[in-house]
DNA sequence: CAACCGTGGGC
DNA sequence: TGCCCAAGGTT
């Protein structure tokens, strides 16, 4: 923590007393005079990197209610996990969090309170160590996150992106922090950004800090943060096999890791690669009278734009390609599917859309 | 360190 | 419609 000077106590104080009268209750922010569960915490932190708030709300109850502590979650079979995170994205996130479960299940202590020592656990990060320490331990950490660099930048008119002066966005936004509320001061920050110092009209009216801020000064501050150029997205174009064997089993392969690592997913043409129409069929998992749906299916990743045309087969084979397994049909919506793959299985007919 | 990794919603 | 953004982490 920095030590404040006078004048910084000042904004600190203001936001603090705004979180005060304004703060949302969230189904894992503990509630006034409550001490907060490093468990429910934790589980919200990963489940809300770079993902909305009304997002992780529909999946946060669900989960906690099938894992109430960490230790449950650490006895949960992989899969099992999985199948619960289908439909979040980032898979990579669900895989760490059962790594992490197991982590602290095993070291018979919990949560570690200290930032450097949650930094060390898989899928915790140098923002999520720090929010974890401040929100459940009050420890004096500095978290930075997209709202955290907005309010930030703003308040005072930093011109250039956040990435590349990330050390001074930390500095300035532990000045914005009150040592003696710690936890709470990491939450009011990134509620004002939430729900005041929006990206694209915030509401400067209503925000604890205009009369200080540099960007209103200005005049402008939707100008800030300063963007980062983003190259165009690639379009790739692909296929997706769908092989049924009579009326209740169709062929899975798992992605080992990379795209859809570890999730449930029916074979493919490689995603990350462009292949043109004219050259899907060398992917089909097996020999057969493939049949393409009329409509492609298409679906927007962060890094490219996949248009998939679905292919569908039967056959009465028992045996599957040494990276394919039969799965029961029924099970489709148990075991989970990622979003592109359900939306492939409506196409045929498989499951509601 | 830049690229990779999902998805949904707002405008 | 296409782009931006969302309580980022890993490699």
């Amino acid at each position: 923590m920095i030590k404040p000077c006078a004048r910084s106590t000042k904004p600190a104080e203001a936001l603090l007393a705004w979180y005060d009268a304004e703060r949302r209750e969230l189904p894992w922010r503990a509630r006034r005079g409550e001490s907060p569960d490093p468990y429910r915490v934790w589980l919200s932190e990963i489940m809300l990197q770079q993902t909305t708030v009304a997002t992780v709300k529909q999946h946060y109850e669900a989960f906690l209610s099938r894992w109430a502590t960490v230790e449950d979650l650490a006895c949960a079979p992989l899969d099992d996990v999985l199948a619960q995170w289908a439909g979040l994205g980032y898979y990579a996130r669900a895989r760490n969090l059962h790594a992490c479960a197991r982590a602290v299940a095993d070291s018979r202590a919990g949560f570690p309170r200290e930032e450097a020592a949650l930094r060390r656990l898989p899928g915790i990060g140098p923002y999520t160590a720090a929010a974890i320490s401040a929100i459940v331990f009050d420890q004096p950490c500095v978290a930075v996150d997209g709202n955290v660099e907005r309010v930030v930048a703003r308040f005072h008119a930093i011109g250039q992106p956040p990435r590349k002066v990330a050390p001074l966005i930390r500095e300035r936004a532990s000045a914005l922090m009150s040592r003696a509320r710690p936890g709470d001061s990491v939450q009011a920050l990134m509620e004002l950004g939430a729900l005041i110092c929006v990206p694209r009209a915030p509401n400067c009216a209503a925000c604890p800090l205009s009369s200080s801020c540099a960007a209103l000064r200005l005049g402008a501050p939707a100008d800030y943060p300063a963007r980062e150029l983003r190259p165009q997205k690639p379009r790739r174009r692909g296929a997706i096999f769908i092989l049924r064997r009579g009326d209740e089993a169709l062929l899975r392969r798992l992605p080992p890791r990379g795209l859809f690592g570890g999730m449930n997913a029916f074979p493919s043409t490689p995603l990350t690669q462009d292949v043109p129409a004219a050259e899907v069929s060398r992917f089909a998992p097996c020999a057969a009278r493939w049949r393409a749906l009329e409509q492609p299916v298409t679906h927007v990743f962060t890094h490219f734009a996949l248009e998939a045309t679905v292919f569908v087969a039967h056959t009465r084979a028992k045996s599957a390609p040494s990276d394919c397994r039969w799965a029961a049909r029924a099970n489709l919506d148990k075991e989970g599917l990622p979003t592109l793959m359900r939306k492939a299985a409506a196409h045929a007919g498989l499951v509601d859309a």
